[in-house]
RNA sequence: GGCUAUGUAGCUCAGACGGUUAGAGCACGGCACUCAUAACGCCGGGGUCGGUGGUUCAAUUCCACCCAUAGCCA
């Protein structure tokens, strides 16, 4: 995609909520946008990227004062922590904000001032579920009963996971606060309401123009065509976010203020370098502005954003990006259930490039949910980036190391064309945010160099010949990593370091590396190991630990048996093990290694019968496959004790 | 329950406005090479395109229903 007039781009991520550590799948939104930014970045265009802490609401106060903190303070760390961990993986943001400001609480007052002049606001009294013991309104997700339709028991208060459907927490039967345990009671309250019936027609005309994902605008249009209800915009105290002018009491609800921090993060920008903020965000303003967001906020994004500023004197968006969710090795991720990756953890373990450069291969325009398949990282880093497209300079630099580095006069200007004609098409690729197009075009090529090396076979050549087919190939290689430095900004720039290459653009496409000194090959990334492989973490709290039970079902899923030891051997070389032959009687006989070589000797074993875990998977030993594991007591002292059944067991017996 | 998506080789995904033998990468098997992180290259096996029914000369591609998965229902 040629670069023919410059354009003006302000581009938002959705704001992470500030009560926790961001995660591997805040990341894939992150990733996304930062691609799509540097991309345009690379084509000449003038590109701004905000973004900011979403810190005010109840969860947030609520987590803030189970660890004792002041909210102001608790979102601050936070804040910090977000900032530092995006920063890791290389996203940067020209500014980023949070929403618990000056600049955020001025706009949110303004945009509030122009909604009550259009005559967008009503207040009116209604029923709410109210906790005497906290003394406080309960959101909610801190309500749990019984499904008033189906009956089910502990659901939440805005639905039932049981049948599905949703319903007004004052109908939950049975109510508990899940803050204090207590039964709440309905009590009046009046609350200000955004009517945004009344925004349909615009929103339709506004819609229809946008373009976006179709099946976005499908779900907006579905929306539409039903009775939209009003938004209560207020909370009750005590609330941690902004006061509602002349409702000393009352509080802007956080999904208020969260889209307007956008602003309010464009605002401080502009204030730190002396810019008019409403350049940019007036209605006359000629950026065009972009948010990236996941597709489970489209409706506050497509609906009441939009709604919100078209009573006020700012512009509207110019498109809505919706990706889909993430989910880890095939499953949902969960805390609870430990099947969640932080970002810092995963920082910890691989180069966060990597994490990049997965994401971008699967990425495509559309919102489907995405699976991250730590296997399959694994897989697809070899034998993409070190197999591929590292490997180009890794086998060319012992050709230029003849000639001291330095490139050839000549060039093999026939496969060079037909590499780029291949470029334009990956530019357009990342334009369209089409990434995975992106990056199996790119190692089509990278594969066609390497395909291109092996048929010139320059290990048979003279120096010379030798060296021009190297020069062909690392110009190849240059461009390879001039177009994936969207996706791998860190790695991609330390590659272009070996050619002199600094800042690229993609006006460096294309230039050939002909009589040029370059440096030295240093390998960029070491062959990932499977046993590397990153584990889910489990944060659990105390409790659970404590409190660490199974279901009879789990304990069914062990098949213990008694075994009669038929043999036991010494094992040359083992300091722990001892080899054991044993009977299980219907599933025959199995072999397995066990540690406890310090306090039995195989002359202890014969003969005894033990107490088998007979469905372990099989495990390949340094002296052999492991087929079970027999059970034993140990403690501290460093003692062991086989577990063995009372006289009369027979070997295959069932355990249970 | 309603809605929006998704369901294609062991895995991750392309694709088909309905029409001769459905594609790629990884994994697997064979061959070849030795410049490269035992890397790279070439060739090959492998799929009744979630299920059932309908429209059609012809459907995996259109339609209906069903099943599974994800999300939304403010």
């Amino acid at each position: 995609m040629a670069n023919s007039k410059q354009k003006n781009l302000l581009v938002t991520t959705a704001l992470p909520y500030g009560n926790g550590s961001l995660h591997i799948g805040h990341l894939l939104e992150h990733t996304q946008t930062d691609i799509w930014v540097r991309t345009n970045k690379m084509e000449g265009h003038n590109v701004l990227n905000f973004c900011a802490d979403d810190a005010h609401g109840a969860p947030i106060m609520i987590r803030a004062k189970e660890e004792g903190q002041d909210p102001e303070l608790f979102t601050k760390e936070i804040q910090i922590e977000h900032l530092k961990t995006l920063k890791s993986f290389g996203i940067e943001h020209d500014h980023y904000h949070s929403t618990h400001s000056v600049e955020n609480e001025q706009l949110v007052n303004e945009i509030y001032n122009d909604l009550i002049k259009a005559d967008l606001v009503y207040e009116k009294e209604i029923l709410q579920l109210f906790d005497d013991q906290e003394k406080m309104f309960l959101a909610d997700r801190y309500i749990k009963g019984t499904c008033p339709s189906c009956g089910a028991e502990d659901q939440y208060g805005d639905g039932c996971e049981v049948c599905g459907i949703t319903y007004d927490a004052i109908d939950i039967k049975n109510p508990i606060s899940a803050l204090s345990g207590t039964k709440p009671n309905k009590k009046k309250t009046n609350q200000i309401f955004f009517n945004l019936n009344k925004c349909k027609d615009f929103l339709r005309n506004y819609l229809d123009d946008l373009s976006i994902q179709e099946s976005v605008k499908n779900k907006l249009f579905e929306w539409l065509g039903g009775d939209l209800q009003d938004w209560n915009i207020s909370r009750d105290k005590p609330y941690f976010g902004f006061n509602i002018p002349q409702h000393a009491e009352k509080y802007f609800y956080v999904w208020v203020d969260a889209p307007i921090g956008y602003i309010a993060a464009t605002k401080f920008y502009c204030d730190q370098n002396k810019i008019d903020y409403f350049d940019l965000w007036g209605k006359d303003s000629n950026y065009e502005i972009h948010h990236f967001i996941g597709k489970d906020i489209i409706y506050f994004h497509g609906l009441f954003w939009p709604a919100m500023l078209n009573a006020s004197k700012y512009k509207l968006p110019s498109s809505i990006h919706a990706h889909g969710f993430l989910s880890l090795n095939g499953e949902k991720m969960s805390k609870s259930k430990g099947t969640l990756i932080t970002a810092d953890k995963f920082a910890e373990t691989y180069e966060p490039d990597l994490l990049r450069f997965y994401f971008a291969s699967k990425l495509n325009a559309k919102i489907d949910d995405m699976d991250l398949d730590l296997k399959d990282f694994v897989k697809k880093i070899n034998s993409s980036l070190v197999g591929k497209l590292f490997n180009i300079a890794s086998r060319l630099d012992v050709f230029l190391s003849r000639n001291n580095h330095e490139t050839s006069k000549n060039i093999d200007h026939a496969f060079l064309n037909e590499c780029s004609s291949e470029y334009e098409l990956i530019r357009t690729d990342l334009n369209n945010k089409d990434f995975s197009k992106a990056v199996s075009r790119i190692l089509k090529v990278a594969n066609d160099t390497n395909s291109y090396i092996n048929n010139k076979t320059p290990w048979k050549l003279n120096d010379d010949d030798a060296l021009k087919v190297a020069t062909t190939g690392i110009s190849i290689y240059k461009d390879l990593c001039i177009l994936i430095m969207p996706i791998m900004p860190s790695l991609a720039s330390t590659a272009l370091e070996q050619v002199k290459i600094e800042n690229p653009s993609f006006k460096d496409l294309n230039n050939e590396l002909t009589n040029k000194e370059i440096n030295a090959y240093n390998p960029l990334l070491n062959r990932l190991e499977d046993k590397d492989l990153l584990t889910p973490i489990k944060e659990m709290k105390m409790t659970e630990i404590d409190n660490n039970e199974i279901t009879i079902d789990d304990f069914a899923k062990i098949d213990l048996r008694v075994a009669e030891v038929i043999e036991a051997n010494h094992i040359d070389g083992a300091d722990k093990l001892i080899q054991l032959t044993l009977d299980v009687g219907e599933l025959g006989q199995k072999n397995v290694f066990a540690g406890i070589k310090s306090k039995y000797s195989p002359e202890d074993l014969q003969g005894k019968f033990v107490a088998l875990v007979a469905n372990l998977k099989p495990r390949k030993m340094k002296f052999g496959t492991s087929e079970g594991m027999v059970l034993a007591a140990s403690n501290e002292g460093g003692g062991i004790f086989i577990m063995s059944p009372a006289a009369g067991a027979k070997a295959g017996d069932k355990i249970k």
